[in-house]
Parts: structure tokens; sequence; C-alpha cells
DNA sequence: CGATCGCAGCGACTTTGGTCACTCGCGCAA
DNA sequence: TTGCGCGAGTGACCAAAGTCGCTGCGATCG
């Protein structure tokens, strides 16, 4: 019991919404926080309905998205351990505007709105900090907007392969290899489309020359061509 | 002077963000505005600039839209007077994240993100305040991103129709008419699309009998049919 | 009074996105 | 081993979106 409760504050220590607390001050909060676990493919909430409380990610990974009436899966984040998810309606009072599922079985640690708000009121940086957080996650949305509204798929995909190429990929005498981190299904639904497009644009770009692809694996050859890409407009 | 001092307290009094505030408060918030006016057409900020402070609307309306490469536009809000634009760089201190121009001659109130921020620790009830409101952008946010990962440009301008008959229109023995706000342009931006599709889409729903174009005037004459085709499939 | 400009209409065309329907290969369990 | 399910590849096809280029109208300004 007294080992959960370190465990939580150390938790809580590490989320960006929290930071700066002082020992003491973490100790309050995880005394009011209630610990859940949420299994692979397991929803934690889902669109419209009431939000009670703030999750705080303690393991595991959690997607955020939408669903349209034709099964379509729209992807808003993936958000990982010390983040936190669903602070808006928290404050708002209003039903989640998304759905959120754990990718990998994950532990939430979980506030009450009530606790939340009250501690909010007697503690106004944590408040500005979760302004801060929000303000991250609005800048997001405007992203996926943007791309939305003026990009093509071609163009979110190759964004999207440059990113991991970046974040992943090992430089090698081939190029620059890494795996794709889940199917082209999940690809699809972050980007926004169907699972053959991913396929048909990965084929294309292999046509092209400027990257092999041997089911998940992907070895960029030719980056800079990847790059050209991006800016020109055809 | 004074009477400008009183008039921006009574603007401060109507905004959402501020509301019940005692009239000290207020008093004490206004002595630290300026008063800024934009005529129409004028950029209040570019995207990408560094944000020193929050904005209040007192006259006039606001659009916050997003601008590509190739010239095309994605409106993210159309906002009125008692709202406030950009709060959230205020708290993150990073960039705008879209641009902002005045539609109409505006006057604002504007308030520096110190002030502001020193404003809200004093009074985290107002820090609640300005989450909400954010709360509301937020979800608009994820609307768009619905309707545009999800919905045809034909269902959003049914959509659109839809919304401006019945806030703007006007039961006669044809059917309900309404004017367009907007250009086609204008329309075309805060859907997503370009001009053309507006106008060929419009056409097309006359084609179909549900209601009658003629330049901006619209008259919805079968707007059950309207609304049917939102739920089918087409 | 004509010149010009912005808005709108419209047809022809191309590109992109999406659907359907199938195949293949792999891994796992009966 | 066989059968099944899942992820992936792929071609045929269709619909939506976007582009281009032109016409026409009405307001405003020299």
């Amino acid at each position: 019991m007294t080992a959960e409760r370190i465990d939580l504050a150390a938790v809580l220590e590490k989320t960006a919404l929290l930071s700066g607390l002082t020992p003491g001050e973490l100790h309050l909060l995880a005394a009011r926080t209630v610990r859940k676990r949420f299994s692979a493919g397991q929803l934690l909430f889902s669109e419209g309905e009431p939000c009670h409380g703030l999750h705080i990610i303690a393991s595991g990974k959690v997607r955020i998205f939408k669903t349209s009436l034709s099964g379509r899966e729209q992807v808003l984040a993936v958000n990982t351990p010390g983040e936190s998810v669903a602070e808006l309606p928290v404050f708002d009072g209003g039903p989640f505007p998304a759905s959120a599922v754990a990718i990998e079985d994950a532990e939430i640690a979980f506030i009450s709105r009530r606790d939340f708000q009250a501690y909010c009121m007697e503690h106004p940086e944590v408040a500005l900090k979760v302004l801060a957080t929000v303000g991250a996650r609005l800048r997001r949305l405007v992203g996926i907007i943007e791309d939305l509204s003026f990009t093509t798929i071609r163009q979110r995909l190759i964004t999207a392969l440059l990113r991991l190429a970046e974040s992943e990929g090992k430089q090698t005498e081939r190029g620059i290899e890494f795996q794709l981190p889940a199917s082209h299904q999940e690809l699809a639904n972050q980007l926004g489309t169907v699972r053959e497009l991913i396929s048909r644009n990965l084929m294309r770009l292999q046509a092209e020359g400027l990257l092999d692809v041997d089911a998940r694996q992907i070895v960029v050859t030719d980056i800079k061509g990847l790059r050209a890409l991006l800016t020109a407009t055809p």
C-alpha cells in the first residue's frame, strides 16, 4: 500500500503538468489519486461520455481518436507515460470530445475533477502548467488540421517517414533503416486515410528509387530526394 | 480618457473569460489594457510571430486562419465581440499557431502577457475560466478535424447551410430564405476548399430540387431532404 | 461613358482518394 | 498437416476534389 503511494508520487513527479511541486504537495495529491489498469485494446473512455477526472499515464501508451459512422478512424494523439489525457473536459465540464484506448497494457493515475479543480484553485501555478500543456495539444491539433486541408496523403506519409527516420533510423551502408512502428492500418488511421493508400504510396516511393520497402522494414536511400518532395508542389 | 476606461471595463465585463469579477477587479484590469484599432482587412498578427499578450474583441469580427504555401486558406474560427483571441500562446510562450485578421473594423483590448499571467496567479478562478474557454476552442478544432477527415465537401456545405438556415433563415411561402454571410470564396475557406466546389455543389443541390440559389440569396425548399442527406451515405 | 476589378457560373479535364475484390504468405492452433 | 486469421500487395474501377480557362455581371473609378 505504502509502496504504491510512493510509486504514484514518483509518477506524478515526472508529469509535465505537475513538475515543480514540492514532495509534500505531490504526496498530498498522490493520496487522492486512484490507480487504474487497462489491458491492451481496452477503452479508457469513449467520445461523448461525461468526464469525471484527469488521467495521467503511469505506464503504457494511449491513443486518442475519433471514429466515423463508416468505421474510419482519425488519430488525434498518441500519449506516453508522464503525459496526461483529456485535461480539458475536466475543466469545461463537457463530455469527452474523443475516445481513448490503451495501445499497450497501461496503468493510469486518476484524479477526480473536484479534487483537481480544488487543487488548481489552491495552486494557481498548476493551472498555468495545465494551460501550457493544453497549448501544446492545441498546437498539435492545428497541425493536424493543416495537414488534412493542405497536403496530400503522399506528403503526409513522407513527413511521417522522415520523422521516423530521424527518431528511430539507423545509418547503414544501404541508407537509413528503420521499422514501421505499427501496422499499415494503424499508420493509415494516424494519417487519416486507409490501408491501401499507404501500400500504394510506399510502392510509388520505392518505384521512384527513394526508399526500399520490405514489409515493415524501410530503408531510406535518398533522404534529400524525399525532403525535396515536400517543398515542391507536384 | 475616463470615458474610455469605463468603456473598456464594460467590454471586459462582458467577456466570458472574465465574467464574475467584481467591478473593482475589472477596473484594475482595465487600467492595464491597451486599446488597439484595426481596420477591415488588417492583420492582428501572423502565424509564427511571438505572442506578447491577450486580445479581447471589443467590437468587430476577427477571423483566425492558416495559410498554405499555395495560397489556400483554412479558417479555424471567426470570433465576435466579447470573445478572446489566442489565449493559448499567452500561456505556453510559443508563437501564434495561426494568423488573425479583422473582417470588419475592430477594436481590441490588449493585455500584456506578464500582466495577465500575474492576474491569473492572483485570481485562480480566472485561470479556470480561461481553461474552460480554451476547452471550447479545442472542441471546435476537433470538430474541424472530424469534418475534414470524415466528410465530403458536399456534406460540409449542407451542414453549413443548415446552420445558417437555423440561425438566419426566415420562413416564407417559398421556403426558408437567407443570405450567404460572405463570398463563396470565404465560405470555401471556412470549409477548407475552393470557390468552384461551392458553386458546383450549390448547383447540384439546386438541381436536386432541395433549394434555390440566386447569387447569395438561398431559399431552402426541402429542409428535410437536406437533413436526410447528412445521415445517408451517398 | 468606357475601363477595370472582383465575384460568380460553368464546362472540360486531371489527379487524388477511396472501394472492392481478390491473392499471397506467414504464424499459430486445432 | 491443415485450416484459419491477419497483415499486406495489387489491379480495376469509381467518385470526389481540384485545376484551368473562359464568360458574364455589376459596381466603382477615372
